[in-house]
DNA sequence: CGCCCCATGTAAGACGTTACATGATTGA
DNA sequence: TCAATCATGTAACGTCTTACATGGGGCG
């Protein structure tokens, strides 16, 4: 049994966890998930996929069992363990850093989409307000780049500024939207129990 | 000298290229363009930017002069050359293709950046046209999977998945912008020759 | 002298891409 | 029988991350 903690998982890892959490899966299963709904943003490829689940296999984050019942071919189902539900957990609950807004929004978003199912509505709405007050202080990190440089830029590297203001200040806009679901949720219940 | 044609060059790679079109630089002077700008989607760490100067130098893509005269260490300003302008070019004016918008819009914007300069307003302006088209198609696509699944996903999940659709709705709505702001442009040019 | 900035680079390892290989079953 | 679908895997290759190495110059 390998340790689970010191080494790094990259997205796809926790892509891979979170969909396990919610049902156990073959590799196939895991690659149809990837190619049909909209999370094309990670590879269906069998060469991404079937290393990456050894890979979590081998630390201990998740388990195959060999199925070999039925009449295709051999299928190998994965769950995950409870080291893996764990290392998913703490994932999804670690505060939002400033550098985890640096490269894009994809893991964020792919943390809350996950955070519900995986450590309750609260989580959820903590990572959303922590999520809002970061996009708050970076989006005031980028006017004030943009005051400072939008004179000395060509029209089409201004609005390509723009284009990354724009979609930052839509996520921000969208927490307050989400955390204002997410209130009303908890206010129902609050209410009928 | 290798040929340059048949071989990808990675989204570093363009970056690279498009800021040397600007101006020559050294590999210090890019990192210090990566860490210190908004770019710092891309890689300012030595062990990506000076393998990338080389594999771009090999191609034929950009040649370095190295700098002998100044008081401190030598530098090596690398400056393109005429095939590196000509992939460049080529990589800009491409017509979007589907793919190019399921894994994230930043090669998209950056093309965009670079399109001024590199291959005049024209350009810029058809690769708007192109990009708001194909983005029409992908809202659309969007919101027929929502219509289809949103009813079978946790909130969270589901919040995640309207994240996504505002950000791609936002980025057709700031096509509509810049188009406009081009042909403005196109117009006052137009009328003042 | 020690430390930081300039400036370039390499080595090890991890990860993803592409392409290929394998093998069973279903249906035209 | 040929193709497609199910299902798993490997090998080669390219690139990025992290960490380290080097070496000159200025400054306290």
């Amino acid at each position: 049994m390998a340790r689970a903690d010191t080494k790094h998982v990259p997205a796809l890892g926790y892509a891979l966890l979170g969909l396990l959490y919610q049902n156990p899966a073959s590799g196939y299963d895991l690659r149809k998930i990837f190619s049909s709904t909209s999370m094309k943003s990670y590879s269906d490829s069998p060469g991404a996929i079937y290393p990456a689940l050894q890979r979590l296999e081998k630390r201990g984050l998740v388990k195959g069992t060999i199925e070999e019942s039925n009449g295709l071919r051999r299928r190998q189902v994965f769950h995950l363990t409870a080291r893996g539900t764990a290392e998913l957990r703490k994932w999804i609950t670690q505060p939002i850093a400033a550098e985890d807004l640096t490269r894009g929004f994809e893991d964020i978003v792919l943390r809350f989409a996950f955070s519900e199912q995986t450590a309750g509505a609260a989580a959820s709405l903590q990572l959303l307000k922590s999520l809002q007050e970061a996009l708050k202080v970076h989006v005031a990190a980028l006017h004030k780049e943009y005051q400072a440089s939008h004179k000395l830029m060509p029209t089409s590297g201004r609005l390509a500024f723009e284009s990354g203001m724009r979609a930052t200040e839509c996520l921000l806009d969208w927490t307050g939207y989400a955390i204002a679901t997410y209130e009303k949720e908890t206010h129902k219940k609050g209410s009928a129990s």
